[in-house]
RNA sequence: GGGGAUGUGGCGGAAUUGGUAGACGCGCUAGCUUCAGGAGCUAGUGGCAGCAAUGUCGUGAGAGUUCAAAUCUCUCCAUCCCCACCA
């Protein structure tokens, strides 16, 4: 026979599955539906990239595996084809969008039809055609009706290349997701979808959500949910004005602040508040220096994003003279500074700054001199026993410093591990006074001469052995110097527990290794620094004495009461900028309308088109190039801009913009069950039968985009009756990145792998299974040429041992064990998407009959048949040849998928491993269930084993059922 | 700076409820067959020592827990991804 003619088989059964509609679900009369969805792609001219491909062979692949386990499968294919990227590339070649769309279109369909996948062609979407972006347009419309769609004049993000706004979504690193540019910010009236009404549930969803963990974090980062507190700020321009009676509610005396520590309150040594903030016009005429102040903020605004967000930067800012705030929790007068370290968009614009326990404010006091004032000392509960007493302690810890020779006092203890300054208890007395006192009891030496206190307290919590209680100690750090080597006698008693050691200043850090002191030491080489964990309350009035998290709810609790505060969350998601000023996109169904803006009761004077006059065709356009106005491309069009007020019936105007590309994509998995009514965007009933999706598999560059706007949109549907769950996809599962040669793949570099060129040369199956051998899809894969060679060869030794064995029926199989383990391990592999290692299973296991053949003829056609169902989801093509030519009238993709027999699969004799202290030193043949103590005693009989244990005593015999014998000898 | 992932032969990668490290494939070596093959078949293939049996080392580095560690704990290093002055 032959080697495998890929050419002629997969032309032959592209057809007859074509013919036979093998592909296409009956959406109603399903009785096992099983919706398996893959990420439409995103159209190029340059064609499929093989990294959508290594996406969609895997999905496919499953999709196969769950058809042949019964269900009905529903697997559709569409094109993402509006949007900046496709815009972007017909603008660069000078050809039409629409010309280039058709195009690519074809190609896409072509690429995707060859690699043989089982598509429902029936009911595809192209997100670019009218019958579908009618409906995009639909779901803008009831967003609007739901109060979720709004315009808002605010900061947004522009891309001078594409010259249009983005979304925060879209803005990597403070560039365009498509053209890579710099983006600005820019002050622009925009439409925008309110996604932050939903932070909370999409937030708390994921807990339970069957999705990749990576994925989830990511989205629970986006989202970043900060708990905390509003603080009011009494704001005052003369001291008498402190305690005066400004009314609460009067906001404008006011400045609000977000913060998540309030517990740091009495801490707060000044505010700031960002340039954009209205404090600085509001009080136009008290701020002496309005000027500067003014010239500092318009400078920070002009500023890029990227340059305002350099860290590397130094804090700048500008105090404002004439201006100042009241703490609250202490009546102190504090500075207000406008900083543009402070960001617009978070919180309220505005921060209490507490340098002592905030890295930012630290590095913006140290520059301008500002008090830093601790009031969360470091605290670590260091396995205090439970039901033990706690006794408190002021410890006083020692740093002595011998300036002779740069060396360190320390005391190495011979009673615990150790290693610390000299420290005791302060029993009252003057702090200084009892660390001599310490120092000359410890170690003898009596002239010291105090430099200064390092930091305030920390405090620990632990058990003391020798006492049998806890202690919760106060420590405080004093750093002297050595005047002399003078020594006093030291009693025996605690010569015996420690010795006294001078360690030299570079080592001192590594020597010491109680944590305190390892902070206290840090302070005093490395100067203050802002302490941001938890830790316990000081200088801090009715908190002292608290751990941060009482006293977070005390301060909340203490300012709802005062009505100076309350408790609040604050996300950083923020709501969706849906407008784009392209062409390429659905045309935004809004009108605006000049007289009912300035009539009365007619509000803004936006209407939404009628759902009756939808859709608002994409006018034709010869130049749709961006111009950069601020207006999309089609205002340019006199005949699409002007048009009748829907609710006045007077002259009005359309909106010129056109939407993300997003919004196209954020339903599209619900446009597919209900292509065919055109008189409505979703069916119901189609809904409730078949959403959510059941296996979902893409790419985690979506993470916050797609799979975040999805999930929106469909709890939007939700509420409106559509959708029948909250969630759209039951299970995601994210592919990693396939590489060339250990790079990535890119134009630039010329090395992405072109997957028409391997399909013509090595066959669809090759190609198929060879990118789903790479690795584990989760990870990604390294494609490389020399590689899938190999792949073809294999599809050929099963193709000519098929031909060999395919009539043999008489001889009962002698592989039955290995077949049934076989059908195990590929199907236990696929339910895991562990497609790789399905794949090696089934590769050793096709070695095996082969061998078994040319052996003894023990492999027949029942055997054939097998191995052909589990080639199936892998290689659709050969497998449905070879299945044919094995006799069958219909596909193998309505067989059923094999069963193994549990009791065929247990071994039952096995190789007992024998170790001796861990090491592998023989293997004996035994029965599987062979019991503990025979085992026991046959690998002590083992001649190998009695050679390494001889002369040694053996302490243990461990025995794990099943598998090993390990003696344990000394 | 924060979060996440990864690190195993010449290469892609298996093995993580702790229990025979290197499955499967590529490449390479030898033999057979063809002999024009980028074809097929058979055997071998982690390093070191040895003719061999076998021994010994070995999963980024170092320590620890354990009868037993690629797998668990700690410290460090490297690479990649995401977020990034988020109060």
């Amino acid at each position: 026979m032959q080697n495998y003619d890929h050419k002629k088989i997969e032309k032959k059964w592209h057809e007859i599955w074509a013919r036979d509609k093998l592909y296409q679900a009956d959406l109603d009369k399903a009785k096992k539906p099983f919706y398996n969805l893959m990420m439409f792609p995103y159209p190029s001219a340059e064609g499929l990239h093989v990294g959508n491909m290594y996406a969609f062979v895997h999905s496919d692949a499953y999709g196969r595996f769950m058809r042949l386990r019964g269900f009905d499968v529903f697997e559709p294919i569409g094109l993402d084809g509006f949007g900046i990227h496709s815009e972007n590339y017909a603008i660069k070649i000078g050809e039409h969008i629409k010309d280039v769309s058709a195009r690519t279109e074809k190609h896409f369909y072509d690429q995707l039809h060859m690699i043989g996948n089982g598509y429902d062609w029936s009911r595809t979407v192209e997100t670019y055609k009218p019958d579908y972006y009618k409906w995009t347009q639909w779901l803008f419309l009831k967003m609007h009706e739901k109060g979720l769609a709004y315009r808002k004049k605010s900061s947004v993000n522009w891309c001078p290349s594409c010259k249009t706004v983005l979304s925060d979504e879209q803005v990597i690193a403070s560039k365009c997701e498509r053209c890579d540019s710099e983006t600005e910010k820019k002050q622009m009236e925009q439409w925008f979808w309110r996604i932050t009404d939903y932070a909370e549930k999409l937030l708390k969803n994921l807990d339970v959500m069957d999705w990749s963990e990576e994925v989830k974090t990511i989205q629970r980062n986006w989202i970043g949910k900060s708990v905390g507190a509003i603080v009011k700020f009494q704001i005052s321009n003369y001291k008498s004005q402190i305690n005066s009676k400004f009314k609460i509610q009067n906001s404008k005396f006011f400045l609000e602040v977000f913060t998540t520590r309030p517990d740091t309150l009495f801490g707060c040594t000044y505010m700031v508040v960002c340039p954009e903030h209205p404090l600085i016009t509001n009080y136009e005429l008290r701020i002496k220096n309005y000027a500067e102040v003014m010239n500092y903020a318009e400078q920070a605004k002009k500023k890029s994003d990227l340059e305002r967000t350099d860290l590397a930067k130094e804090k700048t800012g500008v105090k404002i003279e004439g201006l100042s705030a009241v703490n609250p929790v202490n009546n102190e007068e504090i500075p207000i500074f406008v900083a543009d370290y402070v960001l617009a968009g978070y919180g309220t614009g505005a921060i209490m700054a507490v340098p002592a326990h905030d890295e930012r404010d630290f590095e913006f006091a140290k520059k301008y001199g500002l008090q830093i004032k601790e009031v969360a000392a470091p605290f670590l509960r260091d396995n205090p026993k439970e039901g033990k007493e706690t006794e408190r302690r002021d410890v006083v810890t020692v740093i002595v410093k011998n300036p002779q020779n740069n060396t360190f006092l320390c005391l190495n203890w011979n009673t615990t591990e150790w290693k610390s300054f000299p420290t005791g208890g302060i029993d009252g007395q003057d702090l200084v006074e009892a660390a001599k006192r310490e120092v000359k009891e410890e170690t003898g030496y009596k002239n010291l001469k105090f430099i200064k206190q390092l930091g305030d307290s920390i405090y620990a919590e632990f058990y003391r052995p020798h006492k049998d209680s806890n202690v919760m100690a106060n420590f405080k750090y004093l750093f002297f110097e050595l005047k002399n080597k003078e020594q006093a006698n030291v009693l025996r008693k605690e010569k015996e527990q420690h010795e006294a050691i001078w360690i030299k200043e570079e080592n001192v850090e590594s020597f010491i290794n109680v944590w305190n002191q390892k902070i206290a030491w840090k302070r005093l080489v490395y100067g203050d620094f802002a302490y941001c964990e938890e830790g316990i309350n000081i200088n801090s009035g009715f908190l002292n004495g608290l751990e941060t998290k009482e006293a977070k709810e005390k301060m909340i609790k203490w300012l709802e009461e005062k009505g100076l505060g309350r408790r609040e969350v604050v996300y950083k998601l923020r709501d969706w900028c849906v407008s784009r000023q392209r062409y390429w996109g659905p045309p935004i169904p809004m009108v605006y309308c000049e007289k009912c803006a300035h009539s009365a009761g007619s509000g803004h004077g936006w209407h939404p088109v009628p759902e009756k006059d939808l859709p608002i065709l994409l006018p034709e356009m010869d130049d749709f190039l961006p111009d950069g106005s601020g207006k999309g491309p089609l205002n340019k069009v006199k005949d699409f801009v002007n048009t009748t007020c829907p609710k006045c019936g007077g002259p009005a105007m359309r909106e010129t913009d056109v939407s993300d590309p997003f919004v196209d994509s954020c339903w599209y998995y619900m446009r597919y069950l209900c292509t065919e009514f055109t008189d409505k965007a979703l069916d119901k009933e189609r809904l409730k039968k078949w959403m959510p999706v059941n296996m979902y598999i893409g790419g985690k560059e979506h993470s916050v985009l797609h799979l975040l706007y999805s999930r929106f949109v469909n709890m939007v549907m939700r509420e409106l009756g559509y959708a029948p769950a909250e969630e759209p996809f039951k299970c995601f599962r994210a592919h990693g990145l396939l590489i060339r040669d250990g790079a990535k793949m890119s134009k630039s570099k010329g090395n992405v792998v072109n997957p028409d060129e391997y399909i013509e040369k090595f066959g669809a199956d090759a190609v198929r299974m060879y990118l789903m051998f790479l690795g584990d899809m989760r990870q990604g894969g390294d494609w490389r040429d020399s590689g899938i060679n190999g792949m073809r060869r294999f599809i050929n030794r099963v193709w000519n041992l098929a031909d060999e064995v395919a009539r043999k029926t008489t001889n009962k199989p002698k592989c039955l064990k290995n077949t049934h383990k076989t059908i195990k391990k590929v199907t236990e592999d696929l339910e895991n998407l562990k497609f790789n290692t399905a794949i090696a299973a089934i590769m050793e296991y096709v070695n095996y009959l082969q061998a078994a053949t040319k052996k003894n003829n023990t492999v027949n056609k029942d055997v054939v048949e097998v191995l052909v169902k589990l080639l199936a989801p892998f290689a659709p093509f050969m497998s449905e040849e070879l299945w044919r030519e094995l006799g069958h009238k219909e596909s193998v993709f309505k067989e059923k998928w094999p069963e193994y027999d549990p009791e065929l699969v247990k071994d039952k004799i096995i190789n007992l491993v024998v170790q001796v202290n861990g090491k592998l030193r023989d293997t004996i043949e035994v029965p599987a269930d062979i019991s503990e103590e025979e085992a026991k005693k046959a690998a002590l009989e083992s001649e190998k084993i009695k050679k390494w244990i001889a002369g040694k005593k053996i302490v243990k015999v461990i025995f794990v059922k099943g598998k090993l014998v390990n003696i344990a000898v000394k």
